[in-house]
DNA sequence: CTGAAAGCGCTTACAG
DNA sequence: CTGAAAGCGCTTACAG
């Protein structure tokens, strides 16, 4: 691919160097920080630089100084419904360094993946963040051995691999909702969970029965339900059930929040107070949780964080820091809301 | 930054070269695919080079060729509701070209822009997309000068600048959706359009205004509201005082999916049959759509095909191509479902 | 058809 | 503290 990028001669360091009757040696030593220059020359260049407008080529530092201050996203999925906040994660950690991302896009292919990680490679990344844009999983190693680039794991983990894998603590996210209801005075607590096939899906079941049983309010397996897709169309569906059991729940915990749209739907048709009568909780916080009515309190999935985390351990592992097989999971945040606390909600 | 990558020693064109017995030039020339190798050296070197796994290093061809097959995307958020699936269309368009992109994130922010900018600049890219992911609409030019840079915008515009702006064609999509609403054999057709300060949305009264006027069936003033928000509640809202009219709509087009939710939950609570008593028609195409019962018909942005056409023109502008300030707008699709057209659905 | 030489724009020991 | 020289790994005229 031929460039049509040259219509102005750039400024290069020669340039500066003789305008400022130095060496180039010596302004590179003042571009790069270096203590071993006098201070008037620094001054000096410092000017130069300014006046001519320079600015350093990049490709050409990359090239000598072998590295590029650039990491790459390698995502398999592109319009993964967590893949934009986890993007922008890494790059506001990529950003504080001057670090530059690339993005690709394998589309869960492994032959596509291994062209990109050719491509990534070829093109001398200093690292990679290996991501999927929908839901914590084991995956196998790189499609394309990586004896030589530091990479991490944002939410998919590999067990093979000696790299940390950045996740969610869903566990933990769990705790969080389990403890909030029972701290507003709830004891029959309602369960509607996601697809057995995610692992999200234990987690938050694990978090919620131990806080539960540790309080002596135990989950009862009568008020537990498995959805079959995580939409609100199967949240009302299962709300429903809840709701006409002989011993309704006060409280319905769903685990994300399309589920606990739909239970909000529910309540109010039967008429009930929301949350007087039945308090609510999602899981995920996407912005929809907001716009209920009433507002919906959520546990917040860290995509932000995790996504920063995933770019400072990379960044760390750049720059010389060891790395060893380990999963980090960021822990999530209870968003309180009126659907839990607040001035009570009648049916429209 | 420094760099922690390099453990094995990289095979380099020299490598290559002496094992094969021939010059670094003709290694390049063979792998530049040049004419002027003899069969059987060409042979030789190709055997070579997959023998040693040898693969160019791509920083050291950038400086030198003075391109690094790299473009950038630079939006003003990387989380807005479209920027997925126009950066999806172009990372579709550069990998077909085998160029790689870069992403960066100005939040907006002329200052962060110019940053990015003269990041980008720095780093020698090939050109820029500049996006916005959220609406239509004018701008400024690049926060710093691109005298020897190509660029193209996407999804906004700016009306100074000599290069091209992809658009998605509104009125062409509300020209859609009004046909098909008059080719199912409706005319009082009730429209729920967005808020005023958004450029679609005069737009898409302009489409359907036209096509409903040169169908003898002219809209009636009675029938368009103008919603203050996007939301389903506002389409909620409006769609009911349509309903309740003396006359009310025999159709309802909603200028985003969420709109025409509300109006399908509006006409659900009235007891009225879709399609059979009102049909519903949103835009967007979001993934709710479908979704919906029933699902939803509704014109779909192309926003792909606009991260693809945004791509496609600007590469071919770095390969030379020239440019100039221009418009395109991309078409809209319509997505036929049950609520216009179906088995007939009653209130559940 | 092939190769020696120069050079892209920097940084890095090293000598003084 | 400063600079001459070498070199990062390629490609590009150019000579033969």
């Amino acid at each position: 691919m031929a460039s049509a990028n040259s219509t102005a001669q750039r400024v290069t360091i020669r340039d500066v160097a003789s305008v400022a009757g130095v060496s180039t040696a010596t302004v590179s030593k003042v571009l790069n920080d270096r203590p071993d220059v006098g201070p008037e020359v620094r001054q000096r260049v410092l000017d130069t630089i300014a006046r001519l407008g320079y600015r350093p080529n990049a490709v050409a530092r990359g090239l000598r100084a072998r590295h590029t201050d650039t990491i790459a996203i390698l995502t398999d999925d592109l319009e993964g419904i967590f893949t934009n906040a986890l993007m922008r994660g890494v790059e506001d950690a990529a950003s504080a360094y001057d670090v530059s991302v690339l993005l690709a896009n394998s589309y869960g292919d492994p032959d596509r993946e291994r062209k990109h990680l050719r491509r990534l490679l070829d093109r001398q990344m200093d690292g990679l963040i290996i991501m999927s844009g929908n839901r914590v999983r084991p995956r196998s190693g790189p499609a394309l051995p990586l004896p030589a680039t530091p990479y991490v794991f944002l939410y998919e983990y590999a067990a093979t691999e000696p790299v940390p894998s950045i996740l969610p603590d869903d566990r933990g996210g769990a705790v969080l909702a389990a403890q909030h209801l029972l701290d507003i005075g709830r004891r029959r607590i309602g369960f509607i969970n996601g697809p057995a096939s995610w692992e999200a899906t234990a987690d938050r079941l694990d978090g919620l029965t131990a806080t539960l049983a540790a309080a002596g309010a135990p989950l009862r397996p009568a008020l537990i339900r498995h959805a079959a897709s995580w939409s609100p169309q199967d949240g009302y569906a299962l709300a429903t059930e809840l709701l006409d059991a002989p011993e309704p729940p006060d409280a319905i915990f769903g685990a994300s929040d399309d589920l606990a749209t739909g239970a909000l739907a529910a309540i109010h048709e039967r008429g009930l107070r929301i949350p007087e009568d039945v308090a609510v909780v999602g899981f995920d916080d996407r912005s929809l949780a907001v716009h209920q009515r009433p507002p919906l309190t959520t546990v917040a999935l860290p995509l932000l964080e995790m996504g920063r985390v995933a770019g400072q351990r990379l960044l760390e592992a750049v720059n010389g820091g060891q790395q060893r097989h380990e999963l980090i999971r960021v822990p999530c945040e209870l968003r309180v809301r009126a659907s839990t606390v607040g001035a009570g909600h009648t049916p429209r």
